[in-house]
DNA sequence: CCCGATCGACGAACCGGTTCGACACGATGT
DNA sequence: ACATCGTGTCGAACCGGTTCGTCGATCGGG
């Protein structure tokens, strides 16, 4: 494997001209520079990562801190995965995956031996054990996740608060006053999961200054029990005429169930979601969904957390950026049905199984 | 940041001592031993990557070689990664994610800026362009995907031939003899994903020998074209109670497609995929299924990588592991009801929508 | 014509580890 | 008492880049 001294030999120059030629940090002449560049080009020579990374004390490798657990949704996360993957790539960054059970030591370990020139931390929780780590580090750090403290980090997140507002909005102003939350489980709220909360809090807040009723559930995240429990939860809230969903596999779910049920949207039901773009695509969901952003998302952490690893925003003081939400319309709400409505002809895709068909 | 110098200097002895008492290489005094451990724990020293990469030629990182195609199925692939980031933390080893649309060409970097020790190359094609410089290449490479010529690297794939046979021999056994089998896309084929065709070919092979019908297309991958493809296939097949489905999406479309056609699982028609444990679990999905084993795959892919690197196998012949299908049982297969066959009383879950149910 | 500025190239030191060869010292054998 | 051996430690070189200080050559100006 050839080497800068290799180089500068069959150029005919010392190492240290070689290097210079290669970086452009002093100037030289065209002659020597073009020897060099057919050198390298002969010996396709390429610098060697370790021996840069020790010279400059840049590795141009960021750390990507995914943590899995358990009831975890995972398709989901795979958009995060690529919008970093991708933005990192852009601005000349490579990507070291980790994601051990163990999220405060593995982000030590990857930070005090100078892998990664900063890290982007997905799923970040309330009290984020990997946040002290982080704050008592060299390199800075970008999250994905708004937690309780902010200080010394950049963050990028959905604005959930504004969500919750805005869905309980569109709804109100559609004429709906009978509402369901469906939440994520309530496992994922105790382990931190704090925009669940937010999402709700600010959703019950619009919907008391408006004057409607809204209630509220968590919801397993695997199949199928999400979609017991989606049938639990309109049995039991027989008068909603808006829903709701903070959950994705609630959201993958639904279809089905409303099917069972004999239901359709936006006639039946009017449903309004969370979820991504892309999410949407895979699974054909047809609700109207505020666009949870991930590839957006992942894309700000990264510039962000490159402008300050070049030293760009260095002194900058730290941002906590909470992206608005945006409903992308698929058509899944309208202005609920009256009590005394009857069955309308000019539903084109309205199906009317047999009533009890779904099961008990 | 402390280096090993400053770990020599707080202990009393010097920098080589001191690497010899972390390294264990060279027998030293028990009592030199618990300084420099005392000084380690106290400085919170950690070796410094790069220098350690420079000086040992080995980083311990792996290269993960993940392509996202326009089309791909983007769910499936996380099981992969899992698989091999879990395998090569285990051992020792961490892995940067590289994912460009260019792949010959980062393969090439990573591989001769020398940021990794091995790779692994994730859905590898027919006649993969990153193989010929992997195999130009000074570290070993293993593949996840089985591709024409396997020389000079580890192949590790779910045995599709076998798969093929399996599959039309089971259902041939409950007294199927009218088979469709659900493909990916043509240009997952076309791109080399000779899965499809080993698949197809072997599938084509059994039915041949036993004597049955085997009917065999393309689909496409994405929502909501899938569902209407799959109708298209059933309406243009009115006789075929056996379905086999190598097609991710497709399997996760057919759930809808079958209620909106009011048809149940095994009742009226016998279905068997291909997809993995956990892709059924996430997505609900009720057919059994020849399991396609991603974590498996990237376990085994990963083991040995690590040992060619480490040497154990250094001198080894190359592996082509095929790993022999396993059908997962799900109840979705059972004999094909008999041309007059009543509806049966004692299938407990049968449900028996209108006629005429589903769309035109 | 000589001096000083400018340009271009070089040598050497450094980044932070690992590892080989040498050496000092105490224990053992004769 | 002395040669021998083994054990524990150290110094120095090396991995492959980058960068600072310097120096010689060239050119322009006084």
């Amino acid at each position: 494997m050839a080497t800068i001294g290799d180089v500068a030999r069959v150029a005919g120059v010392s190492r240290s001209t070689a290097s210079y030629a290669l970086s452009g940090k002093r100037s030289l002449s065209e002659e020597v520079r073009l020897r060099v560049a057919a050198a390298v080009e002969e010996l396709g020579y390429t610098p060697n990562a370790g021996a840069r990374a020790l010279a400059t004390s840049q590795t141009k490798t960021l750390g990507l801190l995914a943590q899995f657990l358990d009831d975890e949704f995972a398709p989901a996360m795979m958009q995060y995965f690529l919008g970093v993957s991708n933005t990192a790539r852009g601005l000349g960054y490579d990507v070291l995956l980790v994601n051990e059970p163990d999220g405060p030591a593995s982000l030590r370990r990857v930070l005090t031996s100078r892998m990664v020139d900063g890290v982007v931390l997905l799923n970040v929780a309330e009290h984020d054990t990997r946040l002290p780590v982080l704050r008592s580090a060299q390199q800075p750090g970008a999250l994905v996740g708004l937690p309780a403290d902010c200080s010394g980090v950049d963050v990028f997140d959905l604005d959930f608060h504004e969500t919750g507002r805005h869905m309980v909005a569109h709804l109100h102003e559609l004429g709906h006053r009978d509402l369901l939350l469906v939440n994520q489980p309530e496992h994922v709220l105790e382990r931190g999961g704090a925009y669940v909360w937010r999402l709700q809090s600010a959703a019950e807040e619009e919907a008391a200054q408006r004057g409607v009723t809204l209630a509220a559930a968590f919801a397993p995240s695997t199949q199928p029990d999400v979609g017991r429990a989606l049938h639990a939860l309109l049995d039991a809230h027989p008068q909603v005429t808006g829903l709701l969903l903070n959950n994705e596999a609630a959201a993958s779910a639904l279809p089905s169930v409303l099917a069972e049920r004999g239901l359709t949207s936006p006639d039946d039901v009017s449903v309004v979601g969370r979820y991504s773009r892309e999410f949407a695509r895979t699974f054909s969901l047809p609700f109207s969904a505020v666009e949870s952003a991930p590839d957006q998302l992942g894309q700000l952490a990264v510039r962000q957390l490159v402008r300050r690893i070049e030293g760009t925003a260095a002194a900058t003081p730290h941002v906590v950026h909470l992206i608005p939400p945006s409903l992308t319309d698929r058509g899944s709400t309208a202005a609920p049905r009256l009590p005394a409505d009857r069955p309308r002809a000019d539903r084109p895709h309205a199906r009317r199984p047999p009533a009890g068909a779904h099961a008990p």
